[in-house]
DNA sequence: GGCTTCCTGCAACTCATTTGCATGAGTGTG
DNA sequence: CACACTCATGCAAATGAGTTGCAGGAAGCC
Protein backbone atom coordinates (compact mmCIF):
# COMPACT_ATOMS: atom_id res chain seq x y z
CA UNK A 1 0.00 0.00 0.00
CA UNK A 2 1.46 3.51 -0.76
CA UNK A 3 2.77 5.88 2.03
CA UNK A 4 -0.24 7.86 1.99
CA UNK A 5 -0.21 10.58 4.34
CA UNK A 6 -3.67 11.54 3.95
CA UNK A 7 -6.84 9.89 5.34
CA UNK A 8 -7.89 6.81 3.60
CA UNK A 9 -11.79 6.59 3.15
CA UNK A 10 -12.23 3.93 5.82
CA UNK A 11 -11.26 6.51 8.52
CA UNK A 12 -13.03 9.27 6.56
CA UNK A 13 -16.17 7.07 6.57
CA UNK A 14 -15.54 6.70 10.36
CA UNK A 15 -15.18 10.47 11.20
CA UNK A 16 -18.59 10.64 9.22
CA UNK A 17 -20.03 7.83 11.10
CA UNK A 18 -18.91 9.54 14.09
CA UNK A 19 -20.41 13.04 13.01
CA UNK A 20 -23.65 11.46 12.44
CA UNK A 21 -23.55 9.58 15.64
CA UNK A 22 -22.65 12.68 17.55
CA UNK A 23 -25.80 14.67 16.14
CA UNK A 24 -27.78 12.29 17.57
CA UNK A 25 -29.13 11.08 14.27
CA UNK A 26 -30.12 7.62 12.54
CA UNK A 27 -27.00 6.17 11.29
CA UNK A 28 -27.63 5.61 7.29
CA UNK A 29 -25.97 4.53 4.23
CA UNK A 30 -27.20 7.55 2.36
CA UNK A 31 -25.65 10.26 5.57
CA UNK A 32 -22.63 8.43 5.56
CA UNK A 33 -22.35 8.05 1.68
CA UNK A 34 -22.60 11.88 1.62
CA UNK A 35 -20.29 13.20 4.37
CA UNK A 36 -17.55 11.06 3.74
CA UNK A 37 -17.48 12.09 0.60
CA UNK A 38 -17.53 16.08 1.51
CA UNK A 39 -14.75 14.94 3.76
CA UNK A 40 -13.04 13.78 1.40
CA UNK A 41 -13.58 16.41 -1.20
CA UNK A 42 -10.82 19.58 -2.20
CA UNK A 43 -13.60 21.67 -3.21
CA UNK A 44 -17.30 22.29 -3.03
CA UNK A 45 -19.28 19.49 -4.10
CA UNK A 46 -23.11 20.34 -6.03
CA UNK A 47 -25.86 18.04 -5.95
CA UNK A 48 -25.01 16.69 -9.02
CA UNK A 49 -21.54 15.79 -8.49
CA UNK A 50 -22.70 13.79 -4.96
CA UNK A 51 -24.78 12.27 -6.95
CA UNK A 52 -22.98 10.94 -9.88
CA UNK A 53 -20.37 9.95 -7.46
CA UNK A 54 -22.30 8.54 -5.56
CA UNK A 55 -23.94 6.19 -8.32
CA UNK A 56 -20.93 4.62 -9.52
CA UNK A 57 -21.38 1.78 -6.20
CA UNK A 58 -24.73 2.91 -4.19
CA UNK A 59 -27.56 3.74 -5.33
CA UNK A 60 -29.31 6.69 -3.48
CA UNK A 61 -32.12 8.49 -4.61
CA UNK A 62 -32.03 12.48 -5.91
CA UNK A 63 -34.42 13.55 -3.44
CA UNK A 64 -32.62 11.44 -0.39
CA UNK A 65 -29.28 13.23 -1.08
CA UNK A 66 -30.98 16.95 -1.21
CA UNK A 67 -32.28 15.84 2.39
CA UNK A 68 -28.98 14.46 3.80
CA UNK A 69 -27.60 17.55 2.75
CA UNK A 70 -30.15 19.84 4.06
CA UNK A 71 -30.28 17.84 7.38
CA UNK A 72 -25.64 18.22 7.17
CA UNK A 73 -26.63 22.08 7.36
CA UNK A 74 -29.10 22.13 9.72
CA UNK A 75 -26.43 20.48 12.00
CA UNK A 76 -23.51 22.29 11.16
CA UNK A 77 -22.08 19.76 9.48
CA UNK A 78 -21.71 21.57 6.21
CA UNK A 79 -22.42 24.15 4.87
CA UNK A 80 -24.10 26.00 1.17
CA UNK A 81 -22.62 27.94 -1.27
CA UNK A 82 -24.45 29.99 -4.16
CA UNK A 83 -22.96 30.45 -6.80
CA UNK A 84 -23.22 32.43 -10.33
CA UNK A 85 -24.89 29.23 -11.96
CA UNK A 86 -28.27 29.04 -9.64
CA UNK A 87 -26.61 25.48 -7.81
CA UNK A 88 -25.88 25.18 -4.35
CA UNK A 89 -22.43 23.69 -3.77
CA UNK A 90 -21.69 22.24 -0.21
CA UNK A 91 -18.83 21.89 1.65
CA UNK A 92 -18.18 20.30 5.15
CA UNK A 93 -17.65 23.09 7.93
CA UNK A 94 -14.11 22.45 9.33
CA UNK A 95 -12.62 24.08 12.30
CA UNK A 96 -13.96 24.58 15.86
CA UNK A 97 -14.16 20.88 16.57
CA UNK A 98 -17.20 18.86 15.01
CA UNK A 99 -19.97 21.09 15.02
CA UNK A 100 -18.65 24.22 14.08
CA UNK A 101 -21.36 26.18 13.49
CA UNK A 102 -20.97 29.77 12.05
CA UNK A 103 -17.95 28.85 10.94
CA UNK A 104 -19.02 31.44 7.35
CA UNK A 105 -16.57 33.31 8.79
CA UNK A 106 -14.40 31.83 5.34
CA UNK A 107 -14.36 33.49 1.97
CA UNK A 108 -14.60 31.73 -1.17
CA UNK A 109 -13.37 31.13 -4.56
CA UNK A 110 -15.00 30.26 -7.71
CA UNK A 111 -13.55 29.49 -10.73
CA UNK A 112 -14.70 31.10 -13.13
CA UNK A 113 -13.40 28.29 -16.25
CA UNK A 114 -14.31 25.35 -14.39
CA UNK A 115 -17.10 26.24 -12.05
CA UNK A 116 -16.09 24.73 -8.98
CA UNK A 117 -15.96 26.67 -5.77
CA UNK A 118 -13.08 26.20 -3.40
CA UNK A 119 -13.30 27.53 0.24
CA UNK A 120 -10.47 29.59 1.67
CA UNK A 121 -9.09 30.71 4.78
CA UNK A 122 -10.51 33.19 7.38
CA UNK A 123 -11.24 36.37 6.02
CA UNK A 124 -9.41 39.56 6.56
CA UNK A 125 -11.23 41.29 9.79
CA UNK A 126 -11.36 44.47 8.10
CA UNK A 127 -14.42 44.49 6.38
CA UNK A 128 -16.35 46.92 7.88
CA UNK A 129 -18.67 49.27 4.98
CA UNK A 130 -20.27 52.31 5.78
CA UNK A 131 -23.71 51.29 5.47
CA UNK A 132 -26.84 54.08 5.08
CA UNK A 133 -28.55 54.43 8.39
CA UNK A 134 -30.38 51.64 9.75
CA UNK A 135 -28.64 49.28 8.42
CA UNK A 136 -27.12 46.73 10.30
CA UNK A 137 -24.84 43.75 9.01
CA UNK A 138 -24.67 39.93 10.50
CA UNK A 139 -22.63 38.06 8.01
CA UNK A 140 -20.43 39.10 5.76
CA UNK A 141 -19.42 36.88 2.41
CA UNK A 142 -16.66 37.16 0.79
CA UNK A 143 -16.38 35.44 -2.59
CA UNK A 144 -13.46 35.89 -4.89
CA UNK A 145 -13.69 34.50 -8.78
CA UNK A 146 -10.81 34.29 -11.25
CA UNK A 147 -8.95 30.75 -12.30
CA UNK A 148 -8.05 28.36 -10.26
CA UNK A 149 -4.65 26.54 -10.66
CA UNK A 150 -6.44 23.57 -12.86
CA UNK A 151 -7.35 26.03 -15.22
CA UNK A 152 -4.93 28.63 -15.40
CA UNK B 1 -47.45 69.52 -7.36
CA UNK B 2 -45.40 68.31 -4.55
CA UNK B 3 -41.42 70.09 -4.44
CA UNK B 4 -39.70 66.53 -5.07
CA UNK B 5 -36.68 67.11 -5.56
CA UNK B 6 -35.67 63.27 -6.90
CA UNK B 7 -36.04 62.88 -10.77
CA UNK B 8 -39.56 62.81 -12.50
CA UNK B 9 -40.54 59.47 -13.61
CA UNK B 10 -40.56 61.61 -17.76
CA UNK B 11 -36.94 62.79 -16.34
CA UNK B 12 -35.85 59.33 -15.59
CA UNK B 13 -37.61 57.68 -18.73
CA UNK B 14 -35.37 60.74 -21.03
CA UNK B 15 -32.38 59.44 -19.39
CA UNK B 16 -33.75 55.77 -20.33
CA UNK B 17 -34.31 56.41 -24.03
CA UNK B 18 -31.10 58.21 -23.97
CA UNK B 19 -29.25 55.44 -22.91
CA UNK B 20 -30.52 53.06 -25.21
CA UNK B 21 -30.14 55.14 -27.86
CA UNK B 22 -26.35 55.74 -27.17
CA UNK B 23 -25.82 52.17 -26.92
CA UNK B 24 -26.71 52.17 -30.93
CA UNK B 25 -30.31 49.83 -30.52
CA UNK B 26 -33.76 50.09 -31.41
CA UNK B 27 -35.72 52.32 -28.56
CA UNK B 28 -38.63 50.24 -27.74
CA UNK B 29 -41.51 50.44 -24.83
CA UNK B 30 -40.24 47.08 -23.10
CA UNK B 31 -36.64 48.94 -22.80
CA UNK B 32 -37.89 51.90 -22.11
CA UNK B 33 -39.69 50.69 -19.73
CA UNK B 34 -37.64 48.20 -17.86
CA UNK B 35 -35.04 50.55 -17.85
CA UNK B 36 -36.84 53.47 -16.68
CA UNK B 37 -37.85 50.81 -13.44
CA UNK B 38 -34.21 50.36 -12.62
CA UNK B 39 -33.04 54.21 -12.61
CA UNK B 40 -36.01 54.59 -10.65
CA UNK B 41 -35.24 51.76 -7.69
CA UNK B 42 -33.92 52.19 -4.66
CA UNK B 43 -32.59 48.20 -4.53
CA UNK B 44 -31.74 45.75 -7.09
CA UNK B 45 -35.05 44.40 -8.64
CA UNK B 46 -36.29 40.68 -9.55
CA UNK B 47 -37.49 39.41 -12.54
CA UNK B 48 -40.16 39.12 -11.31
CA UNK B 49 -40.94 42.76 -9.39
CA UNK B 50 -39.96 43.96 -12.92
CA UNK B 51 -42.35 42.13 -14.72
CA UNK B 52 -45.25 43.02 -11.88
CA UNK B 53 -45.33 46.61 -11.78
CA UNK B 54 -45.28 46.44 -15.51
CA UNK B 55 -48.07 44.70 -15.70
CA UNK B 56 -49.99 47.51 -14.30
CA UNK B 57 -49.97 49.84 -17.38
CA UNK B 58 -48.17 47.94 -19.86
CA UNK B 59 -48.25 44.10 -21.05
CA UNK B 60 -44.79 42.89 -21.44
CA UNK B 61 -43.64 39.21 -22.15
CA UNK B 62 -42.11 37.14 -19.48
CA UNK B 63 -39.12 36.07 -21.79
CA UNK B 64 -39.21 39.52 -22.86
CA UNK B 65 -38.46 41.18 -19.83
CA UNK B 66 -35.48 38.44 -19.50
CA UNK B 67 -34.17 39.38 -23.07
CA UNK B 68 -34.06 42.94 -21.83
CA UNK B 69 -32.33 42.70 -18.59
CA UNK B 70 -29.54 40.07 -20.75
CA UNK B 71 -29.00 43.20 -23.21
CA UNK B 72 -28.24 45.51 -20.59
CA UNK B 73 -26.22 43.20 -18.85
CA UNK B 74 -24.36 42.87 -22.07
CA UNK B 75 -24.24 46.93 -22.85
CA UNK B 76 -22.72 47.47 -19.00
CA UNK B 77 -25.87 49.48 -18.66
CA UNK B 78 -26.58 47.27 -15.62
CA UNK B 79 -25.72 44.21 -13.58
CA UNK B 80 -26.77 40.92 -12.14
CA UNK B 81 -26.16 40.49 -8.68
CA UNK B 82 -26.88 36.49 -7.94
CA UNK B 83 -28.22 35.81 -4.47
CA UNK B 84 -29.11 32.89 -1.88
CA UNK B 85 -32.66 32.94 -3.17
CA UNK B 86 -31.75 31.84 -6.63
CA UNK B 87 -33.25 34.92 -8.37
CA UNK B 88 -31.02 36.81 -10.06
CA UNK B 89 -31.45 40.46 -9.56
CA UNK B 90 -30.61 43.64 -11.38
CA UNK B 91 -29.20 47.13 -10.93
CA UNK B 92 -28.18 49.93 -13.09
CA UNK B 93 -24.93 50.42 -12.90
CA UNK B 94 -23.89 53.73 -11.62
CA UNK B 95 -20.87 55.89 -11.47
CA UNK B 96 -18.09 56.78 -14.82
CA UNK B 97 -20.93 58.21 -17.13
CA UNK B 98 -23.26 55.72 -19.41
CA UNK B 99 -22.09 52.72 -20.10
CA UNK B 100 -20.13 52.02 -16.98
CA UNK B 101 -19.55 48.82 -17.49
CA UNK B 102 -16.70 46.69 -14.50
CA UNK B 103 -18.19 48.83 -11.99
CA UNK B 104 -18.88 45.71 -9.97
CA UNK B 105 -16.09 47.08 -7.74
CA UNK B 106 -18.88 48.25 -5.44
CA UNK B 107 -20.47 45.68 -2.64
CA UNK B 108 -23.81 44.54 -1.82
CA UNK B 109 -26.22 44.47 1.27
CA UNK B 110 -28.39 41.60 1.41
CA UNK B 111 -31.59 41.65 3.51
CA UNK B 112 -32.29 38.13 5.36
CA UNK B 113 -35.63 39.67 6.12
CA UNK B 114 -37.13 40.71 2.93
CA UNK B 115 -34.86 39.90 0.75
CA UNK B 116 -33.69 43.10 -0.66
CA UNK B 117 -30.46 43.42 -2.40
CA UNK B 118 -28.97 46.88 -2.13
CA UNK B 119 -25.47 47.99 -3.97
CA UNK B 120 -23.14 50.19 -1.63
CA UNK B 121 -20.72 52.01 -2.36
CA UNK B 122 -16.98 51.07 -3.31
CA UNK B 123 -15.98 48.25 -1.10
CA UNK B 124 -12.49 48.78 0.59
CA UNK B 125 -9.78 48.03 -1.65
CA UNK B 126 -8.11 45.98 0.84
CA UNK B 127 -10.04 42.70 0.87
CA UNK B 128 -6.55 40.95 -0.05
CA UNK B 129 -6.88 36.96 0.30
CA UNK B 130 -3.49 34.75 0.17
CA UNK B 131 -4.36 31.88 -2.11
CA UNK B 132 -3.27 28.52 -2.81
CA UNK B 133 -0.54 28.16 -5.70
CA UNK B 134 -1.65 28.71 -9.07
CA UNK B 135 -4.82 30.69 -8.60
CA UNK B 136 -5.19 34.13 -9.70
CA UNK B 137 -8.25 36.53 -8.72
CA UNK B 138 -9.99 38.60 -11.05
CA UNK B 139 -12.78 39.84 -9.81
CA UNK B 140 -14.18 39.86 -6.13
CA UNK B 141 -17.93 39.82 -4.35
CA UNK B 142 -18.39 41.06 -0.98
CA UNK B 143 -21.85 40.95 -0.06
CA UNK B 144 -23.12 42.03 3.83
CA UNK B 145 -25.98 39.71 5.02
CA UNK B 146 -28.45 41.66 7.78
CA UNK B 147 -31.65 43.28 8.23
CA UNK B 148 -32.46 46.49 6.29
CA UNK B 149 -33.60 50.06 7.62
CA UNK B 150 -37.02 48.99 6.29
CA UNK B 151 -37.12 45.53 8.40
CA UNK B 152 -36.04 46.07 11.81
C1' DG C 1 -44.75 54.53 -48.11
C1' DG C 2 -41.76 50.47 -48.53
C1' DC C 3 -37.80 47.61 -47.09
C1' DT C 4 -34.75 45.37 -44.08
C1' DT C 5 -33.40 43.85 -39.81
C1' DC C 6 -33.89 43.50 -35.20
C1' DC C 7 -37.30 42.79 -31.38
C1' DT C 8 -41.25 40.87 -29.34
C1' DG C 9 -44.71 37.44 -28.03
C1' DC C 10 -46.14 32.82 -27.64
C1' DA C 11 -45.46 28.04 -26.62
C1' DA C 12 -42.86 24.63 -25.14
C1' DC C 13 -38.76 23.18 -22.73
C1' DT C 14 -34.83 22.59 -19.25
C1' DC C 15 -33.17 21.77 -14.86
C1' DA C 16 -32.30 22.46 -9.84
C1' DT C 17 -34.92 21.96 -6.06
C1' DT C 18 -39.24 20.87 -3.30
C1' DT C 19 -43.35 18.39 -1.60
C1' DG C 20 -46.64 14.41 -0.59
C1' DC C 21 -47.12 10.00 0.56
C1' DA C 22 -46.42 5.15 1.31
C1' DT C 23 -42.88 1.82 2.30
C1' DG C 24 -38.75 0.40 4.77
C1' DA C 25 -34.95 0.42 7.95
C1' DG C 26 -32.50 2.03 12.48
C1' DT C 27 -32.65 1.89 17.36
C1' DG C 28 -34.39 1.35 22.14
C1' DT C 29 -37.30 -1.82 24.86
C1' DG C 30 -39.19 -6.00 26.63
C1' DC D 1 -33.75 -11.79 19.75
C1' DA D 2 -38.23 -10.18 18.27
C1' DC D 3 -41.38 -5.80 18.41
C1' DA D 4 -42.74 -1.55 18.02
C1' DC D 5 -42.02 3.25 17.14
C1' DT D 6 -40.15 6.62 14.69
C1' DC D 7 -37.55 8.59 11.44
C1' DA D 8 -35.48 8.20 6.78
C1' DT D 9 -35.80 6.77 2.18
C1' DG D 10 -37.66 6.20 -2.48
C1' DC D 11 -40.81 7.29 -6.01
C1' DA D 12 -43.83 10.37 -8.48
C1' DA D 13 -45.29 14.63 -9.36
C1' DA D 14 -45.02 19.55 -8.81
C1' DT D 15 -42.74 24.15 -8.60
C1' DG D 16 -40.47 28.02 -10.41
C1' DA D 17 -36.64 30.63 -12.49
C1' DG D 18 -34.66 30.94 -16.57
C1' DT D 19 -34.02 29.43 -21.78
C1' DT D 20 -34.91 28.31 -26.71
C1' DG D 21 -37.28 28.15 -31.38
C1' DC D 22 -39.95 30.29 -34.36
C1' DA D 23 -43.27 33.33 -36.72
C1' DG D 24 -45.28 37.76 -36.81
C1' DG D 25 -44.47 42.87 -35.91
C1' DA D 26 -42.46 47.29 -35.54
C1' DA D 27 -38.02 50.62 -35.52
C1' DG D 28 -35.16 52.91 -38.24
C1' DC D 29 -33.52 54.07 -42.89
C1' DC D 30 -34.32 55.18 -47.69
Amino acid sequence: MPAKSLPSIAARKATADGLIRDAGARLTSPRSAVLTLLLAADHALTHQEITDTLSVDLAVDRVTVYRVLEWLVEQGLAHRIAGEDRVWRFSVSRGKGAGARHDHRHAHFACTQCGQTFCLGDMPADVKMKLPAGFRTETVELTLRGVCSHCR
